[in-house]
DNA sequence: GAGATTAATAGATACAACCTATGACGGGAG
DNA sequence: CTCCCGTCATAGGTTGTATCTATTAATCTC
């Protein structure tokens, strides 16, 4: 049994008249009656009753021909949904990111991106940047949203935002009187930072930071998520570096200030194994890079 | 697109390795290459990824696989069902039946027939020997089972139970105490009768019987049904003449008595549409008339 | 009864699925 | 590093079968 034979069937079902059906098939008469004889010998009994003068349906030919109908209207779907598939327009995305994210990069791109793409169920993630290098790496996730720097061969990346990063400090602080501040100033206050582990290459970059202002920094509380940093800084208990868009964190009491000299920037990006082939993670890696070049 | 498209897909998909794949299809792996190619080009897209060494299935090849997979097997249910129709086990079955055959034989046919064919849905119609034959002409159902005589050419009747007619009278009534009654001793009794647009032949046949016996029955009283008939003769309203299943309706306070002479016959019968070529009533006709032999 | 209509049958044809032979490429063994 | 094996793609010939043409058989209509 082929498609062709129930593209004819449904088609003879319908005309009730094999001349008829053979044209609109855009062939003749007794290819189709041989056709349908064909289906009729496979499946073991006849589908119309054949008079010399008239066509009739069996009543097993009209269950036959409401699953014929079903069968080809699959068939159709299959296509149409196979190729929206191909398209990255329908299927599953699993999105790592890192807490930082959420106060607005994630919320913006998850919000056009499900609006272009309805059908695609999305996952969310959070996870740390280390985190999220190992989950692309095991297909955990599809496409991660991470601060660089990252070393990582198998993964590509793309910037959707550089900042500087900058002081934050409790509001009564001395030193936030200044407008800018020097690193060096920073050396003998107590820091609140996230852990080395947790914070990764955007810990490495902080401690760079202020070796190359003569000091290591005096680390009296280790967190997790950056909001912590910044209401710890609010009840006074030392100062931290972050990047600028933490100002998104509403807080009562701190005062965020910008270093003194070039300014020293920290990458957030996305992040896909370098092998993917997904359309589904270029459409997003699309709707990304638009968001990022929107907000600038 | 043909169903051979898709059984080769679902084959290399399964075996993700063109060489077996064609192996298990008796076929070469060149045209297995090839049909799965026509197929990758009628869809658009490619079904797998191909290095030389390895076959692996895109994303939108695994949507259309499971897709392919589905077909597959609709059309395989397609034909089972389709041959359980042909073989009258599966549909639909529009019984008529008059309100006589509800005291057993309706009830035994549809226990038996149920039970070897569950999976026919089976409709009733309770109506009048007239009104089914009108009912079987315009396919409002497919088999009735209804009381002889009756004249249709157009449709087939077999008898399943043949049974005296016989007087039912009140139990303190006169005549009660002769064990068999000649119908002449009925001629002044009042009768309770159905309405000859209800009763059909079979009011024309007891009109035949008094006629025989020199008169023509006093109707005090038309009605419709043949328990109504058994209460008011109870109710000592009048005689009545009936099948002798009628007995199996339980009454109190009336007799059954055999008539004197050759006992005069009426018959139940199951009726088609001649042109009828349906399995489902072929199968229920069987199940009527063995059900008919084996309570004689 | 003749002509028109409709489906089946018979035989020829053409297309496409299939086969054989071969090539290109990569991975692994020696 | 080279050679060989495994794997899929390509090219061209062959075969099977879907299709076409021509015809027949049966029925309906005028």
């Amino acid at each position: 049994m082929e498609l062709r034979h129930l593209r004819y069937f449904v088609t003879v079902a319908e005309e009730l008249h094999f001349g008829r059906a053979a044209t609109r098939l855009s062939i003749v008469q007794p290819s189709l009656s041989q056709q349908i004889r064909q289906l009729e010998d496979e499946l073991g009994f006849p589908l119309f009753y054949r008079t010399k003068r008239s066509v009739e349906l069996t009543d097993a030919g009209k269950v036959f021909l409401t699953e014929a109908q079903h069968i080809l209207a699959q068939v159709r779907e299959a296509k149409r949904t196979a190729q929206r598939a191909y398209r990255g327009e329908v299927g599953r995305l699993v999105v790592g990111y890192i807490s930082s994210s959420t106060y607005d990069l994630l919320p913006m791109m998850l919000r056009v991106y499900r609006e272009r793409f309805p059908d695609v169920e999305v996952a969310l993630r959070e996870l740390t940047t280390q985190e999220q290098l190992r989950a692309l790496e095991r297909e955990y996730i599809q496409v991660g949203l991470l601060r660089l720097p990252i070393s990582a061969p198998m993964v590509n990346v793309e910037v959707v935002r550089r900042e500087p990063i900058v002081c934050v400090l409790p509001e009564k602080h001395p030193l936030a009187m200044r407008e800018r501040i020097a690193v060096s100033l920073l050396a003998e206050e107590p820091f609140v930072l996230q852990s080395s582990q947790r914070g990764g290459g955007y810990y490495t970059q902080l401690m760079k930071l202020c070796l190359a202002s003569g000091f290591s920094p005096n680390v009296i509380q280790e967190v997790t998520e950056m909001h912590t940093i910044v209401s710890l800084v609010a009840a006074g208990m030392g100062v931290s570096l972050v990047p600028l868009s933490a100002r998104n964190i509403r807080s009562q009491g701190v005062a965020y200030r910008e270093l003194e000299g070039t300014a020293t920037l920290t990458e957030m990006a996305v992040a896909w194994p370098r092998a993917s082939r997904s359309a589904i993670v270029q459409n997003f890696l699309a709707v990304a890079m638009e968001t990022a070049t929107n907000l600038t």
